[in-house]
DNA sequence: GTCTGGCACTCCCCGAGCGCGAGTGCCAGG
DNA sequence: CCTGGCACTCGCGCTCGGGGAGTGCCAGAC
């Protein structure tokens, strides 16, 4: 077990290398925090926390630098997430209220988070197998092709064709409109397939081919795994990575343009409560370092979609967790008035 | 006026540039260019090139680099388009032909293009102002309040809330859809204004406040500038940039972020045809040394939209414009199809 | 007039060498 | 267990010089 004091050390050495982003060395440590012993006692603590795995020295006789473990520990014991001011709150309010739809929520989302971390900011489309049904619309485009128009509580608005083999009557279609949505309306995606199992069973023998077709797309519609949806910005915030450009952001960019590797990421995190991963523990190879902040939000008490942001795995975890966390809630209240 | 061979100079040391991303010298063009002439002759040839501000060196006693003006010359008088091989157009019809709606129509023109340029793609939705509308829905979310749902030609859906004053009858609704839809269906947005000027008249006092709510709220939908929307990607491959990275790459991505300064952009562009704008055409800080490429897309004889490659002013001219075409001509096939 | 070969000149790039400074590890003493 | 001292290490930045690619100009040939 690390001494009360070594830990105080390796906090000292995160907080200094992420304002410095440059090895610190024992003297600058002693002078900037008042820890009361001198060099030479920190150069002893911080050999027992290399020896630990927790700093490394990038060559030999230059100041330390946290590894990834040492980050790590930062920010399960050593570190609080750091609160918003006041101003930066109302601030938040008073921009995302102005949005005139979801995709403009999502959109404002983004560039506040990656304004108030600088960093890049990931924001995922209300996820669609956690929402519940608002409204379906049948429209005829043709007389033998409709038009199936999903709405969702959280506003987000799904369309596919859909191709009958025989023209479908504007009566006919009228009455699968209702029955559907009084059967759907308000259920959760998840118990949509149960619900209208038995639909076509009502119909005409010659209308039921229809019906199931739309039927068939419409659960299509619901366990798209592809539709998962999600806004990046930010990204000119990666060339205050460091200097050693191409090699660090490359990967990076095209890890984000890689949604999948994203969703992926966010699938990962916890469903409650802010995830920190920290450098491999992204398992993605372009990500070695940086660290992905997330969180849930969503319109009640569960989340239906989570946000973050990409940074360096040298970043500022507690304010950036503070703003994270702050946005995710905004959010939140902002779709709930919806 | 340059004399024939002048030009040839010019274009080879485009070309060389090009590939070599280094200054080039008049012996390296000799002897990759069969020129039939001395270097010396060259040398001259290129002194007459740089005297009228086609080339420049960065550096006496280095090699030439064309300058803007030297690319636009390039662009307009010699260089031809490059055309696709068979099997690259066979490959943009079949990842194209995949798409399941419009969002994933552009998602993948614009992977498409990123990858056939190595450069920035940037696709625009089709634009509402342009487009005709194919069906106004009108849903009660509650009893005063209203969903209103536009869906376009191209397939495009937007959405907005209706607050009313006072609740509003399903049977009105009917009613008011129906007439909506009569009037406007299968007309352009432009018109759309004119068409439903008088409907409030056609219905009882009470609830005119409301039909005239919708009918706002529709007409502001469809003015709605910032709803010009765009997708980017590609943009890892920026990093191909060069090596002075942070200074190059920094403002590109800021511009690219600014979704207003690419639709100005594109909106400066010729609506028929290709446009190619070089450099400093460009008009933005950021975009100096990067060229632009787009061209206009849409399902008939008319553009919707536009899309195109931002990269290099330093970039393969015939190829970048080959692939912007043909990539533009099969969305609108695709989009034609739906 | 136009092209060519020759020649002197310019200037960037690259690698070697060197001093400086920050930082370390270790040790002896408090 | 902490501290001050001390020798050592090593990366960084600087300068310097050689090599090479490229240029401009000029005189001569076609």
């Amino acid at each position: 077990m690390l001494s009360e004091r070594r830990l105080e050390v390796l906090r000292a050495i995160v907080q200094d290398y992420v304002g410095t982003e440059e090895p610190v060395g024992s003297k600058a440590l002693t002078e900037r925090h008042n820890l009361q012993v001198s060099p030479a006692t920190v150069r002893n603590d911080m050999a027992a926390l290399e020896e630990e795995g927790y700093i490394a020295q990038p060559h030999t006789s230059a100041g330390r630098v946290p590894t990834d473990k040492g980050y790590r520990l930062f920010v399960d014991k050593l570190a609080d997430v750091k609160p918003l001011s006041a101003p930066e709150r109302r601030a938040i309010q008073n921009f995302l209220g102005g949005a005139v739809d979801l995709d403009d929520v999502v959109a404002r989302t983004v560039r506040l988070l990656a304004q108030l971390t600088r960093q890049v900011a990931v924001v995922q489309y209300p996820s669609l197998s956690r929402s519940t049904v608002r409204h379906v619309e049948l429209l005829a485009l043709a007389p033998a092709r409709l038009m199936l128009v999903l709405i969702t509580d959280t506003g987000r608005v799904e369309q596919r064709h859909v191709d009958c083999l025989a023209p479908f009557g504007e009566t006919s279609l009228a009455e699968l409109r209702a029955r559907l949505n009084s059967r759907v309306a308000g259920e959760r995606f998840t118990e949509v397939p149960r619900l209208v199992a038995d639909l076509p069973d009502s119909f005409d023998a010659e209308e039921r081919g229809t019906v199931s077709a739309v039927l068939s797309t419409l659960l299509e519609t619901l366990v798209e795994e592809t539709e998962e949806r999600l806004m990046i910005g930010g990204t000119a915030n990666l060339t205050r990575f460091g200097q050693d450009f191409p090699l660090t952001i490359r990967p990076v960019l095209e890890a984000l343009e890689e949604q999948v590797v994203l969703l992926k990421l966010l699938g990962e995190a916890k469903d409650s409560g802010m995830t920190v991963r920290i450098g491999h523990e992204n398992n993605h190879e372009g990500l070695t370092s940086t660290s992905v902040v997330s969180v849930g939000y969503g319109s009640g008490d569960e989340a239906v979609a989570k946000l973050g942001v990409v940074g360096p795995t040298r970043m500022d975890y507690p304010g950036t967790m503070g703003a994270v966390r702050a946005v995710a809630r905004y959010v939140g209240q902002i779709l709930a008035e919806n």
